[in-house]
DNA sequence: TTTTTAAGTGAATGAACATTCATTTATATT
DNA sequence: AATATAAATGAATGTTCATTCACTTAAAAA
């Protein structure tokens, strides 16, 4: 629906409002954030984009259309904004450090889009959503890991694995960094040093 | 409400069925797991685990009351899990794999349970919960971190980092471990082997 | 300025929602 | 067997839900 919208522009018409759609999205994961997924109507959210409900429907199928539409818009900027200055040449320590960097940048910009994420992952939602990568992004990850390998870099493993271990230290960091209260009711500030430090010891575990 | 009860015992009364909490408990979380927060309604919960609407009422004060009470009881049975022949006492690198081995035992074993409590962890309603840790667990956890730094066999560093390197890749390998598709479409089962092999990288790291 | 087209709307629709209530049922004690 | 009590219920309650529809508005081209 929308994103075929430039296969038939008829010469007379209106043209859609950009700004619109916008908001519509923007406040949809805004409210999901806020309140779950039971918590965004479209009735609400009609309210909160300053639009009719109506409107809604010129936008996106239905609901759960709306709702695959930001989960593959999130997952495509992310990916985009996760091979900014990428290379699959640069050395695999300085690669991996770019990844976490534009990554961590990317949640700081766009905490909303990233909760979001996070929530519709870990939902039954994900199962019924037909999301792939962008191919670009593939590619590159996998040019980058076969370089690493070959160069001795890192050790022979499963790609999960190497994921696992790659990304699961920053991925719980983050989820600490983004509760106000994490252990003991203290508050958690990933800092540039304490990202870096662990960083070091990630690379430690997969040479 | 429903933990207090023991507090007034009448003489003569009827007694609660506890095989009727326990469905609807058991329902509700798998609802959840399979439909999503906004996929269980009490009505639809009320005909899953074969009781009338109203009876939901006499175990749970509201639909929130429920949810919270679900997320307390998997958070108590898993810190019970984790603790099963755990003792600060032990070197950093058996209490952490013991620690592992319990974890994967009760997400294996209680599937529905984890998924559901992953799923309220990435949610609001995490916010508005007010569950804590079971202090034994907490005290346990303490202990033996202190031992592990005393004996130098881990470095100094935050809790967070510590809990972030120790624990994220384990739980990283459990989200590959329990979707049926993961990276390039594969499925991918986490074998004991693979487990140990990574653990011997965290340790590495840790050190 | 007129025409054409889709964007955009407010009010409606029926279904599903959480919760309550007037009754009935089961059970432990007498 | 009778009694007292809370468990358990099915049928409501009023509200909110996703979605639709008859209609109005804006804008691009003629």
């Amino acid at each position: 629906m929308n994103e075929h919208s430039f296969i038939f522009v008829p010469d007379l018409m209106r043209s859609k409002d950009e700004h619109k759609e916008r908001m519509i999205r923007d406040k949809a994961m805004e409210m999901i954030v806020k309140e779950g997924f039971d918590g965004m109507s479209m009735q609400k959210l009609a309210k909160a984009a300053n639009v009719s409900p109506a409107t809604i429907y010129i936008y996106f199928k239905n609901r759960e259309d709306l709702l695959n539409h930001l989960y593959n818009e999130v997952q495509n900027t992310f990916s985009e904004v996760a091979l900014k200055g990428f290379s699959p040449d640069l050395s695999f320590e300085d690669g991996l450090w770019l990844q976490w960097q534009n990554r961590l940048r990317f949640i700081n910009e766009f905490p909303y889009q990233y909760q979001f994420y996070e929530q519709f992952r870990n939902s039954p939602l994900i199962n019924h959503s037909d999301v792939q990568l962008i191919m670009d992004f593939k590619t590159n990850m996998k040019h980058f890991l076969m370089n690493a390998l070959k160069n001795g870099e890192i050790k022979k493993m499963e790609p999960e694995v190497f994921w696992s271990l790659a990304y699961g230290p920053f991925y719980s960091l983050i989820k600490f960094h983004l509760q106000e209260k994490t252990m003991m009711g203290r508050h958690f500030k990933l800092s540039p040093a304490i990202l870096k430090s662990v960083f070091k010891q990630v690379i430690k575990s997969l040479q």
